[in-house]
RNA sequence: GGAGCCUUAGCUCAAUUGGUUAGAGCGCUGCCCUGUCACGGCAGAGGUUGCGGGUUCGAGCCCCGUAGGCUCCGCCA
């Protein structure tokens, strides 16, 4: 037996018992006579203590211990000295005297230190030795406790988890694939699932009703810091659903998680706001209700400005909108130079803004304002001495993104949402259905192209006004960050046909990639709908983390390689030569 | 594909305007130390300043290129 007990587990109660304990050497303070060794599990820490006077041959042995050497130590619980008990440690009453020392396994010069701050490329090549850091550990803990909570509500709720194959099939639209030759259909590649959402559409067609799955999900695009190439989804589907069925279950399931996860109650139902509210007032689509800061319009008082920028924007469909940065007049002119990059880089053709300083307006553009439009900007946007105002003037949606985006960075330089433990859940509804690649002179779906529209909406596709389609799909956001998304499906084939049409899908691609669900709904399938969370990103929030990184066992770097395992990495030709595969000459 | 920041000892960092032999803390090695818990003390080892080129009497520092790391944009149905 390796142990009686952890090293969380020893209090005064147990004096005098015999223990044995395993794990590794957190700390030791060797004083020539008398050694004490910091003795950590991954419960916590037992402070052991050898004396030469009572086992000299112990003793001996323990000064040659170094840090992380894993050892097994046993022998009598006793009481501290008086006024040596250490009460930042749980165990700090007690320590262990042992009788008896094995070393289990040596441990050579560490590559660097367990606390303090390291270089990540570092930690990532020794990553099974980043692991001991108590925080990663606690935060595999954490996600252990999400993705249980995650099954057991699902489970009470009557959902069934059923695992989807990861040798799938490439399609068209959305994220690149990561392709896997086929060695018994030489030429030919399976691609691992971006998601399961065929598969769980099918599971639909086939009455299971109500699915859901931890699912792995690849994709082939550039990493971030809340992006990995593969990542966890919580992919729910159900059956003869609503939005509101949907919304009802993921409030749920996520109040379940914060109560299991944190021991927090958040409220339910979530707000909701629609797309147009949403990038209206906070010029996101997952926006950070924590702070203030709304965008204002102010279309309808500029309309016949003698400010010609503002007038010709709107005369030619465009809105005037702005936020009030408020106490930010002190802003720096570097400071000015990186909002100005901001807004050219989102789409604006320059950053107009007025300084309230000393009482006065300080702005090039003010001369051109009227009373009455000085008088709108001063109520409308609360204006106080000290405050910064910036415009959005251009279509509505650049004006939106460009207000939005700056709203994020001076809410980030003032620290608005630094330390704040508020949880702000809410739904975003009513996404477009459709957008228009002008790169590629083509439709595409802005959810996917199973998404269902809006029933009122769908006389809009005969038409084909489909920029004004509204899809039945939905975001759940948590503090500016999407969590989750899903939508009502189409469940039947004719429809279903038009969309792909729509999407630039030929008849004969139709088939030859779609045509197995295509097929599936002239069988009796079921109207469905569902969701997928993003784990790694709720993990990530919930322990406070700012990469996804930080709560994976063993994630990739920004280049998508495993820094401890060196992949991806060459491979013997012999394996190529039994794929059919042979590799293009590298181009000088 | 683009932008920004970064790269000096095993780790974290410093090094004045371009100027002597590139320093400190931690870690490591050796010695001392019997109540510490960031133990303490003494001594020591450890450097191609990412790499290549340039400017200069002289480069860790300036210039050019390149590699790598991180963040962001594009991309991510």
């Amino acid at each position: 037996m390796y142990r009686t007990h952890h090293c969380n587990a020893l209090r005064a109660a147990d004096i005098d018992e015999q223990a044995t304990l395993s794990g590794w050497v957190h700390s030791r303070r060797d004083h020539g006579g008398v050694i004490f060794i910091d003795l950590r599990d991954r419960e916590g820490l037992t402070q052991v203590v050898f004396r030469p006077e009572e086992n000299a041959g112990v003793a001996s042995q323990a000064h040659h211990l170094r840090d992380e050497d894993v050892i097994q130590v046993s022998g009598r619980v006793a009481p501290r000295l008086p006024g040596t008990e250490n009460p930042k440690l749980a165990t700090g009453a007690i320590e262990l005297v042992p009788s008896s020392l094995t070393i289990l396994n040596r441990a050579e010069v560490l590559p660097f230190p367990l606390d303090g701050e390291v270089n990540e490329d570092l930690r990532l090549a020794y990553r099974y030795f980043d692991l001991r850091r108590p925080q990663l550990a606690r935060n595999l803990r954490l996600r252990h406790r999400i993705t249980k909570a995650t099954r057991d509500y699902l489970d009470g709720a009557g959902f069934i988890e059923i695992e989807t194959p990861i040798l799938s099939k490439s399609t068209p639209e959305g994220a690149r694939d990561f392709l896997v030759p086929s060695r018994l259909m030489p030429g030919k590649f399976y691609a691992l699932p971006q998601a399961p959402q065929q598969y769980k559409q099918l599971l639909m067609v086939g009455g299971i009703e109500k699915y859901f799955q931890i699912a792995k999900c690849f994709r082939d695009e550039d990493l971030r810091a809340d992006r990995q190439p593969e990542f966890t989804q919580i992919d729910i589907e159900a059956s003869f659903v609503r939005p509101n069925d949907i919304y009802a279950l993921t409030e749920g399931m996520l109040a379940s998680i914060f109560k299991a996860a944190r021991g927090l109650d958040i409220p339910t139902p979530f707000p909701r706001l629609t797309y147009r509210e949403a990038v209206g007032t906070f010029g996101s689509d997952k926006p950070d209700r924590r702070f203030g800061m709304q965008l204002v319009d102010f279309t309808e008082e500029f309309r016949a400005s003698g400010f010609k920028l503002f007038r010709g924007v709107i005369e030619s469909g465009g809105v005037v909108k702005a936020i009030n940065a408020k106490g930010f007049a002190g802003i720096t002119i570097g400071q000015v130079d990186e909002m100005t990059a901001i807004a050219k880089n989102f789409g604006a053709k320059g950053l107009a803004f007025i300084k309230i300083e000393n009482g006065e307006w300080k702005s090039p553009i003010v001369k051109f304002f009227s009373e009455a439009e000085r008088s709108a900007l001063q109520t409308k946007l609360a204006l106080e001495e000290g405050d910064l105002i910036f415009f959005g003037s251009d279509k509505w949606d650049i004006a939106c993104e460009v207000l939005g985006r700056l709203r994020l960075r001076v809410a980030e330089i003032q620290g608005l949402t630094k330390n704040s433990e508020q949880l702000d859940f809410l739904w975003v509804t009513g996404f477009p259905l459709l957008q228009f690649d002008a790169a590629e002179n083509k439709w595409n779906a802005v959810h996917h192209p199973f998404t269902r529209p809006k029933a009122e909406d769908l006389p809009l596709l005969d038409v084909q006004r489909y920029g004004e389609m509204r899809a039945e799909a939905y975001d759940v956001v948590l503090n500016g960050v999407e969590v989750g998304g899903g939508s009502i499906r189409i469940h039947e084939p004719e429809l279903q046909a038009k969309m792909f049409a729509v999407l630039g899908v030929s008849e004969e691609d139709q088939q030859i990639m779609f045509g197995h669900l295509l097929r599936a709904f002239r069988l009796g399938a079921p109207p469905h709908g569902g969701i997928a969370l993003g784990l790694d990103r709720l993990v990530m929030l919930i322990c406070g983390e700012q990469s996804i990184r930080d709560v994976m066992a063993f994630p990739k770097n920004n280049r998508g390689q495993d820094l401890m395992s060196q992949s991806p990495a060459d491979v013997d030709p012999k394996q190529l030569r039994e794929l059919g595969i042979t590799l293009a000459k590298k181009t000088p």
